[in-house]
DNA sequence: CAATCATATTCATTCTTGTGAATATGATTG
DNA sequence: CAATCATATTCACAAGAATGAATATGATTG
């Protein structure tokens, strides 16, 4: 108890959670759009999310069958920024490989017919 | 492997050395000091001390018996301060009750007499 | 309401980390 | 060189976190 600092900074040491979290950096993206552009299992990334979410740090959505997540504080990004920074790799874009999300929201968006592989991370 | 951004959080994601390294703040303690201070152990500061200073967050100076340590990166404050005034507590003093520290350093400085009393968390 | 979809939860297991206890090291002093 | 001091290391163990596998939930569609 007292120490949530400690508690916050826990939340970001996980390469998975940074992940996620840097992905939702220029909005909401749903479950499935993570999974995609993360190649992480759909388990795998609700467990963070629920984690996520319950220590304040995103907020999600439902709307229809997809649930949107986003950050609740932009000081986030600030924060995973710096310590990207003094960590010597600034990997400011990096992510995003080719992959597509079947989503309304990015459907306009990556439109150019890839073979939809869900699982890039197997076994 | 290459996400050493993880690694830097994970390394801050610890009170006992988010403590050190804000005691290290305004420059080189020894580690009698921060037992003193701080009311840890004597192994569990040298430990934390050690895996700092493997990852180059720390550097330590040998002056007789004693060996100072001090921080290699400022901005390292400026990431606790940042994290800190995110969970919301921002108490960026605090610390550094009445004990005093029998090294050179801190001689001179808190020479009040108080008892010395150095092991704050016993057993 | 049954089927289907996206997402969430539970469980078990493995891996990692923090810590105390004990002891080692290496500098210093007489 | 023996004693003493500050600090470091090793070992063992307990507690926690990450993950895969399986399954549950709850909204949606026909």
């Amino acid at each position: 108890m007292e120490n949530t600092t400690e508690q916050l900074l826990k939340l970001l040491a996980s390469s998975a959670r940074l992940s996620i979290l840097e992905e939702l950096r220029e909005g909401e993206h749903c479950v499935c759009h993570l999974e995609a552009h993360l190649g992480m299992r759909q388990a795998k990334i609700s467990q963070h999310l629920s984690v996520l979410r319950q220590a304040g740090l995103v907020v999600d959505r439902r709307d229809g069958w997809n649930v949107y997540y986003a950050l609740t504080d932009p000081r986030l990004l600030d924060l995973i920024n710096l310590a990207r920074n003094m960590s010597g790799s600034i990997k400011t874009d990096k992510h995003s490989p080719e992959v597509d999300c079947p989503c309304p929201h990015c459907a306009k968006q990556s439109k150019q017919g890839e073979e939809n592989d869900t699982d890039q991370n197997p076994r």
